[in-house]
DNA sequence: AACTATTTATAAGA
DNA sequence: TTCTTATAAATAGTT
């Protein structure tokens, strides 16, 4: 519905993902209230931003948790609790470390793989696992490629029986949909909680949430490009949660 | 969006009511979907219809479980904490998901050096630079095994001629410091911001919705008669937030 | 359930 | 981010 049809995939361009974001949030919130009024049934709508920030239908005056009862009684769930979140912030924390030392681990395994950093490879025998391993991703990576070439050169063939049109063909069967993974900003907030290797959680530390501009409107990335990476500004008042 | 306007209020015809309803969910949920996709965010949509069967994003196999217990932890937290650690909350919960986010990719990035899963890798191209890379580890793995191979005989040619003790030698160089990795289980309280197991959080909880009978479909708008959806929500149960 | 005439939603661009 | 505009989509009323 705009200037150009689009593909129902992940949006990569982070501002155009944001952009598109809030106006579908917009319009998704819209269509819930018009199925509501117009149907007069109860429809109910969460959505979280990729930073976190809920949006709901109904807004909170009218009660989303009446509609969640209604989801659990008719799944014959007990969903809600609402009490006993003393420690929920603990926990948290601690599951933010987790994650983040399982992320460490498995770049570690990534730097093996890529031989970019062997250092935690003491014995011989790992390094001949690795070398198996590595040499078993060889080859399998080689059969894919094969395979690849042949469906192109089957492909190309065909294109070529049919119409003569080389150029196209090829043009045609090599179009790749790169996919580019933007490296995730690093993560803004946490780093001075979690013991963390000092290098990176000096580059992502501190710049918590200053209290003064409360411009923090969800939609749109406001310029922050990287959610992070802010000068560091002097910790005052660290009264957290 | 259609030959006429139409007002949004109630549609006052049975059946055309009912059509409306069936387009128009099926938009909404559609809709729902194109968000969660493009935008790569988590969005959950309920619809009771007026005979009270329900619809939802997403569908069974994913949770929107899930998502509800995410908008609990939203509003439980900001029930206890002032409105100024709601942000923290939410920045925590959004850390949370980020942090799982990148674990997937690096995930993804390993499967790919280890052979295991190639399918996001569609072009010969990028194949071709993944075997180079995986060319180039291996001599770098193999380097350093010649290093670790020379190392261990100067050392044991050493102590051979120094103390003719064979066998220490060999025990001492062959110590090595194992990484053990062992997978950590998915953390008790937060299993549903992480989208695992959906069943685990089953010990203290209260039954706040009444069970109706147990055909939980053509379940006559549970009470709420003539309620509008929007409007009346019953205030039963236990308010806790 | 299909079929259009229209209204809406929205992708791009400013 | 907000406004504008060309287009893609959704869908109201009809068959």
């Amino acid at each position: 519905m705009g200037r150009g049809k689009v593909e129902l995939k992940r949006i990569e361009n982070r501002v155009s993902r944001q952009v598109t974001f809030s106006k579908r949030r917009k319009g998704l919130l819209k269509k819930a209230h018009e199925l509501a009024v117009l149907c007069d049934v109860d429809v109910g709508v969460v959505v979280f931003s990729e930073r976190g920030k809920m949006s709901q239908y109904p807004e909170p005056p009218a009660s989303l948790t009446y509609l969640i009862r209604r989801y659990e009684a008719v799944n014959n769930t007990q969903l809600l609790q609402g009490t006993h979140c003393t420690d929920h912030q603990q926990e948290m924390i601690a599951e933010i470390g987790r994650l983040r030392r399982e992320y460490e681990q498995l770049e570690a395994s990534l730097m093996k793989y890529t031989g970019e950093d062997l250092s935690s490879v003491a014995s011989v025998d790992e390094l001949d696992a690795l070398e198996q391993q590595l040499e078993s991703a060889l080859s399998k990576i080689r059969a894919r490629k094969d395979e690849l070439e042949i469906n192109l050169n089957d492909e190309l063939q065909l294109q070529i029986n049919r119409t003569g049109h080389h150029d196209d063909a090829v043009a045609a069967g090599e179009v790749t949909e790169e996919e580019i993974a933007e490296p995730l900003p690093p993560s803004p907030s946490f780093a001075y909680l979690l013991n963390v290797n000092e290098k990176s959680a000096a580059s992502t530390m501190l710049q918590l949430w200053p209290q003064t501009d409360g411009d923090d409107h969800d939609d749109i990335a406001s310029g922050d490009g990287g959610g992070s990476g802010s000068s560091s500004p002097p910790p005052r008042g660290l009264q957290l949660w």
